[in-house]
DNA sequence: GCAAGGTC
């Protein structure tokens, strides 16, 4: 008989496509590693007939890049030889007995079949499998699975599929590999030499580590523009107009259209226009039925937002107990771009098995019973992994209080999805007075459906409005005008960082919380737990500062309509003086693009891309880069003193001072 | 003593 190798990206992978493709399979231990699992059955493939099967896994990466020994120790070269050094591969140590395996396995196969994920990185720890086994066993065929999910009809269509490994891919990460090795630790090893000695040391047995990274550079330069950006703000007055009315007993208050103004004369000569006008009239008076959308299905990157705004976690801790509740089994794998669920899967199946819960069961239960609704479609779609959602049902309390907390999210997010909409009315009233327009705005919630069990919206109803009729007129019981500044936005979020990261293209869902953990770690960033509520997406600046300080009093808006609900607890960054002196420091060299700036790795994906297309390759990539960067850290060497004098101004004053 | 990306 045929034997095949099949090869998974992950043991949970493995386990599922081998069980699909075997009905059930023999699970045999490997030598060395518990979390890996030889499965053994027969299977008949349209291509080789019945064949004999060995359906095993690595764990992401096997391949190991490193410079040579002679470049190894930090004064053996000039960081700038890192350029141009050679680079090696060999197996990485935590790898030695998943590689073994492969090898072991390889020897008597003489197919092997590659099932990692169907993304870039996929494609590349691809060619690292066959690597391995082609060098025990020249003669294998080799192919690849191409899959989107788990789901059975789908996995076995796959597995009657076979393609070839897409090089293109492959070479593109190879591309990222070698540039962020090459650039890291020459530019680590550079700014760290140069600097180390102007700053206080870590700690007794350890020099002060000053390192540069593609990602955590840009993350850091996201930190310190917020920072700069609060340190310079100017308030600027502003003035405006409010109108009030009380009807039925009941205090409207009228907001003005045109918000503010930052001309007194201007809104003072309108004030006055409004106050000849005596009467109002009414314009508009509109009801309409309004719904608040329940979430779309989770992703790591929102998993990740809403932990560190919701959870009293940072992100790095969130996904650090999301991975574990799903090795236990207990979530879905929690590294997904994915929000929308495949058609296939039985979403009723897993909101049943949440109807036991003493908090959320009776929620789950109606959604049993009639009240379920298919969840929305988001947009992305990483064609590997479903959107994060419970699998199983624990007993929320034995589990820790970590744990629980992020499996009571990822639950209530996913039975909020499978519910309904919340649904309301809004009231909308618009009076023209002396020519201007002011509106009441109010909502009556009718249903509140998902956030019976999502209570990490907000969404209530405001004061009721009385009935107007249009074109009936009033005299305003109130009419004055009011003035406030703008207020300096707030320091960066957690959340808002994470957003950031996001948009730019730094890092991946898996590793953002990584970079954000390193920056602290580094002491470019210290992290601060931000007291109270009403924290994110607060004053950018001109304009959208609350109104304060004004003298007709009652100016404080209500309570944020939408998606508030901040229970306090939430991160937010401040730069040390080493972080805003990199910053700085590098933003005064003079370069086109500043190695703060999120543009570079931008560029850097864009590369990659095309290398995938076909329209440039590895090799051009790698040199025009190495090229450019090579320039970059030449004129930065020359011009050390203009780093130096940054860290001289923020870290050495500021510490005699 | 260095990076970022997989994953356990």
């Amino acid at each position: 008989m045929v034997r095949v190798l099949c090869v998974a990206e992950k043991p949970s992978i493995a386990k599922a496509v081998a069980n699909h493709l075997a009905g059930q399979a023999r699970a045999e231990n490997v030598r060395g590693i518990q979390w890996v699992k030889n499965y053994k059955f027969d299977f008949g493939f349209d291509r080789w007939g019945q064949c004999s099967v060995t359906f095993t896994c690595v764990a992401g990466h096997i391949v190991e890049q490193d410079f040579g020994e002679r470049y190894k120790k930090w004064t053996s070269c000039q960081p700038a030889a890192l350029f141009e050094a050679p680079i090696e591969s060999r197996i990485a140590a935590a790898r030695k007995a998943v590689a073994t395996n492969i090898e072991a396995e390889a020897r008597y196969a003489s197919i092997l079949y590659i099932w990692t994920d169907c993304d870039r990185e996929g494609e590349h720890i691809g060619t690292e499998i066959r690597d391995i086994a082609l060098k025990v066993n020249p003669n294998m065929q080799v192919w690849r699975a191409r899959f989107s999910n788990i789901e059975r009809a789908h996995v076995i269509r796959a597995s009657q599929n076979p393609v070839r490994l897409d090089e293109a891919q492959a070479q593109a990460v190879s591309a990222r590999i070698e540039l962020d090795l090459r650039l890291g630790v020459a530019f680590t090893r550079m700014q760290t030499l140069a600097l180390q000695n102007m700053i206080p040391q870590q700690s007794e047995d350890r020099n002060k580590l000053i390192s540069y990274g593609s990602c955590q550079f840009p993350t850091l330069g996201f930190v310190v523009d917020r920072y700069l950006r609060v340190r310079n703000f100017i308030p600027e007055p502003f003035w405006y107009i409010r109108v009030a009315h009380t009807k039925d007993d009941i205090d409207v208050k009228f907001n003005w259209r045109r918000g503010h103004l930052f001309d007194r004369m201007a809104v003072i000569l309108i004030f006055e226009r409004c106050l000849l006008a005596k009467s109002a009239k009414v314009i508009k008076m509109a009801k309409k039925p309004t719904a608040k959308w329940k979430p779309l299905p989770l992703t790591t990157v929102e998993l990740q937002k809403m932990g560190s705004r919701f959870l009293r976690m940072t992100s790095e801790d969130v996904m650090k107990v999301a991975e574990d509740l799903y090795t236990k089994g207990w979530i879905s794998y929690p590294r997904t771009e994915t929000d929308q669920f495949d058609p296939g899967i039985n979403l009723r199946a897993l909101v049943g098995k949440q109807t036991q819960d003493g908090q959320w069961g009776r929620f789950a239960q109606n959604l049993i019973d009639g009240e379920f609704q298919q969840p929305r479609q988001g947009r992305n779609n990483d064609k590997a992994h479903p959107p994060i959602h419970p699998v199983n049902y624990i007993v929320p309390t034995t589990l820790n209080e970590r744990e629980r907390t992020v499996y009571e999210f990822v639950v209530r997010r996913f039975l909020a999805c499978c519910s309904k909409d919340a649904v309301g009315e809004a009231t909308d009233i618009e009076i023209d007075y002396g020519g201007e327009i002011f509106h009441a705005h109010g909502l009556t919630v009718i249903a509140r459906n998902y956030l019976e069990v999502y209570r990490y919206d907000r969404w209530e109803s405001s004061q009721v409005l009385p009935q107007y009729t249009v074109g009936e007129t009033f005299e305003p019981t109130e009419a004055n005008m009011h003035d406030g500044e703008t207020t300096a936005p707030a320091y960066l979020t957690e959340p808002e960082l994470i957003g950031l990261m996001d948009a730019n293209g730094i890092g991946t869902d898996a590793t953002m919380a990584d970079h954000i953990a390193k920056i602290k770690k580094r002491e470019y960033v210290i992290a601060r737990t931000k007291t109270g509520g009403g924290a994110a997406g607060r004053g950018r600046g001109r304009g959208r500062g609350g109104a304060r300080g004004g003298r007709g009093g009652r100016v404080g808006a209500a309570a944020a309509q939408n998606g508030g609900g901040d229970t306090g607890g939430v991160q937010e960054f401040i730069p040390t003086t080493l972080g805003i002196a990199l910053i700085e420091g590098y933003d005064n060299m003079g370069f086109e693009t500043s190695l703060s700036k999120p543009f570079l790795r931008k560029e850097m994906e864009v590369q990659m891309k095309a290398i995938c297309e076909g329209r440039t390759t590895r090799n051009d990539v790698v040199q025009q880069n190495l090229e450019q960067y090579r320039a970059v850290f030449n004129r930065t060497v020359q011009q050390i003193h203009v780093l130096k004098s940054a860290v001289t101004k923020y870290v050495v004053n500021a510490n005699h001072g």
